[in-house]
DNA sequence: CTAACTTTGCGTATCAAAAACGCAAAGAAT
DNA sequence: ATTCTTTGCGTTTTTGATACGCAAAGTTAG
């Protein structure tokens, strides 16, 4: 016991909501607990605060400790201070939500990672803490997102086709749309650039590949863009 | 000293935004401080989250104490945790954001919330802390809900104009609309009842007055309603 | 090799909502 | 009585959303 306050204090700590998308479902990034409380149970990514940090720093810290992921696009999403979260002591968490290319990432074994993984959406596993809570608030955020950012940016690969953008927005959104004006209106965004290459190897006709145009789409968010579907 | 940890703990507080509406600007509520450090500067409303209490009871405590404001409609707003917020030790902040009739309050000299008082947006005082950087968040957060949440519910009076409602939406958007087109896509949604009663004593003809319609408004948010003006 | 089939890419027709604005009634001010 | 401002209700015009037709690309199957 070394550290001491004139008033109580909670701990604080910062979790990770990590979503992938592996070209036809979403996925998040839990790791299996290896210690109490909760050991074995699944749950986010996340640890507690260090005094000479931030609090985004402690959640990128974590994330890159327990997962070996780094660089990804992420940002505060809420913060959970419920009584008793946490057996131990009182502890608040600061919730974040990350988006990832799939592809950029997968989990080694082996390593401080070897048990991180990527579970689908709909057959999670049951989760330590209020981490399910967590989970389900991060996905209303990114349900809420794709319509004013081009998520596509982080969770695609940099080329990509129509298609698999439309899969994305449709299983993000648990919705469906018709392929012609989907394409349609979001070319005439403008923020994809339609490149001069197309897949190779497919079934039938092959599709041409296209890639975000960051310049243009950070035109139009700074004018109060909507990429509403 | 009385309170010992293991690991070193921030101390965590909750500071308010809370915004008033006076029928012509947007106004926010601020205190002076009694206290070093910035004491006799102006702060949002807030203080230390005790351990027995959520951070969002510690933000309507701490409202209460230092305004004598109660039963408003509050939202967790972000989460502040740079290093040097606090030259005293190191806090981290949850913010949140309050929306409030201005005729319901006035702050009472003789009172704790003697030093409490409502400020133009655009006549703010120099803020302790990183208060300004919260508040503007704040407005940033109010500026995106206007769109799909009637915050006149919570700035008006029961009951109130449609030019009233106009000029709180024009107030918040920093935008002019058309007086006919507002008042048709409205009058359209459903979420206002008007009234059978009209203004005393104005100049020129009496607008007739409205009020809002929550059994209404409840149903259209829930199935994904859109306010957009 | 040819026919069938699936995906893709581009187009148009139809429908609904947003934006612009005309106009007269209410009712105080002169 | 006349002027003037605000209010309330409408129409026209323009824009955008939705539904869907169709042929070309290019693979698969006979």
């Amino acid at each position: 016991m070394a550290f001491e306050y004139e008033y109580q204090h909670p701990a604080l700590a910062a979790d990770c909501v990590v979503f992938g998308f592996d070209g036809s479902e979403l996925n998040v990034l839990l790791i299996k607990r290896g210690i109490e409380p909760f050991i074995n149970c699944y749950a986010l990514p996340g640890g507690f605060v260090h005094l000479d940090e931030t609090i985004d720093e402690c959640a990128r810290r974590e994330l890159y400790e327990e997962t070996g992921l780094r660089d990804v696009f992420m940002e505060q999403l809420y913060t959970f201070g419920a009584l008793n979260r946490d057996p131990r002591e009182r502890v608040v968490s600061v919730a974040y939500y990350a988006l990832v290319r799939s592809t950029d990432y997968a989990p080694e074994g082996g390593t401080d990672a070897a048990q991180a993984g990527w579970f689908k959406m709909n057959q999670l596993p049951p989760l330590a803490f209020d981490h399910l809570e967590i989970l389900k608030t991060a996905h209303q955020r990114l349900k809420n997102q794709i319509r004013y950012r081009p998520v596509g940016f982080e969770l695609l690969d940099l080329k990509f086709t129509m298609t698999q953008l439309q899969t994305l927005y449709e299983a993000v959104l648990a919705k469906k749309f018709d392929r012609r004006n989907f394409s349609s209106k979001i070319l005439k965004t403008g923020v994809l650039d339609v490149l001069d290459e197309k897949v190779q190897n497919t079934a039938y006709r092959a599709p041409r590949l296209l890639s975000f145009n960051r310049p243009k789409y950070q035109e139009l968010t700074e004018k109060g863009f909507n990429f509403e579907i």
